[in-house]
DNA sequence: GTCATCATGTAAGCCGTTACATGATTGC
DNA sequence: GCAATCATGTAACGGCTTACATGATGAC
């Protein structure tokens, strides 16, 4: 899941691993956080499996980083070179990763991959929040596939009535959780549905026009 | 949490390890996996803490456990006892736990915990599965806290908007995702309350015969 | 006597966490 | 020169999983 998110924010642009967290906490803190702990070892992992490269302090990448402004490390690193000596050997501190060529098939195949994975919301979540980075076939087969998870799902809670080995009419708790749960899933199949018929809007127009508004 | 389900069921009666998991993948397993290896260290801990006490498999064990019928065990032991032999020494295999009055206290306390698990949804649902055996004005106040959690997390959505470093309209997914789950954070903080609202009923009347049908 | 199932446990590993250690850079 | 913050890492632990080892019991 971690290796999925830092390749999928990767794809973007170049970074390191500082900057990595803060990116992961502004779009996914609402169902994450990210520690160091974690976030290191698994530059190092994918660094050792190909699917990330450091990218040399230099000015080229300086330069490549983010044009979205308000980059302190561009900032003081284009001051440093503007102070002349050690243009390249300095900054030395960060490691930037930039995204290689097995790093993106790795994505695909960590999008697709059907382990508990798929079955859990969160997981879910996640995916989706970075499946734009994955080519529109392997989107559109990861969006089919979660939604046969929920409508399995559906299923089986349809099942599950009568079978109950305690009456369990006494648990109001209970009882209610499963009906707000089947309520739920409902709605996220209509959701995931949905996507689904955008999904392939947008792919047979090449570039939607057609989805209502874009903003 | 696994201790708080285990103190859960084994208020409701004793019993041992293995009856234990199928009792709780029967219960729960639609959003809990547990396994042996940690199931039967988590009894060992709670015994250790004195929140559980293993009975001796004799009679009184043998008559107590389930009067719900088709327990294998009970025929067995029932049939070994006909059997006449070493009538308590038998049936050596099996330790059943009976929860203790720590214990009792310990289940509450776990329910009233706001640890991560009170922001956590899973966390929150195994919870709200095992409230029942906790006392009303613990049960209360749980709902008071999940419903507080919801509350906050609806206005963070609010808030969020607007402060976003990437424009990110070009996202569909990320942006269809955070919708999503505004909505159903709406609707279970309006499920919380109701169960809250609910409560309440049926808290000053004692027993309910108010909140429509039983069954 | 052998197979299925009941029943308890241990060991290794996964995937994350927290807490800690270290040091560079910059602002003041 | 001192504090804030940027930046990278390690160590220990947590809670769970899977896979494995072991053995009792009952059915046939």
């Amino acid at each position: 899941m971690l290796e999925l998110a830092v390749l999928g924010l990767l794809k973007e642009q170049p970074l390191h691993g500082y900057e990595l967290k803060k990116r992961l906490g502004e779009t996914l803190g609402f169902l994450w956080g990210v520690s160091y702990g974690s976030l290191y070892p698994a530059l190092r992992r994918l660094e050792r499996e190909g699917a990330i490269e450091s990218v040399e302090p230099g000015p080229a990448l300086v330069s490549a980083p983010v044009p979205t402004g308000s980059l302190t490390g561009d900032l003081s690193a284009a001051r440093h070179r503007t102070g002349a000596r050690r243009a390249e050997s300095s900054r030395r501190t960060r490691k930037a990763y930039r995204i290689t060529e097995r790093g993106d098939a790795r994505l695909v195949e960590l999008l697709l991959e059907d382990d508990e994975r798929t079955d859990d919301d969160k997981g879910f979540a996640i995916k989706l929040a970075f499946c734009r980075h994955a080519p529109a076939d392997a989107r559109l087969r990861f969006l089919e596939r979660r939604r046969d998870t929920l409508r399995t799902r559906t299923e089986h809670v349809r099942t599950r009535r009568g079978r109950e080995r305690t009456p369990r009419s006494q648990d109001r708790y209970l009882t209610s959780l499963l009906e707000h749960r089947a309520r739920a899933t409902a709605s996220d199949l209509e959701w995931v549905e949905q996507l689904i018929a955008e999904e392939r809007t947008v792919d047979t127009t090449v570039l939607g026009h057609q989805e209502g508004a874009t903003a």
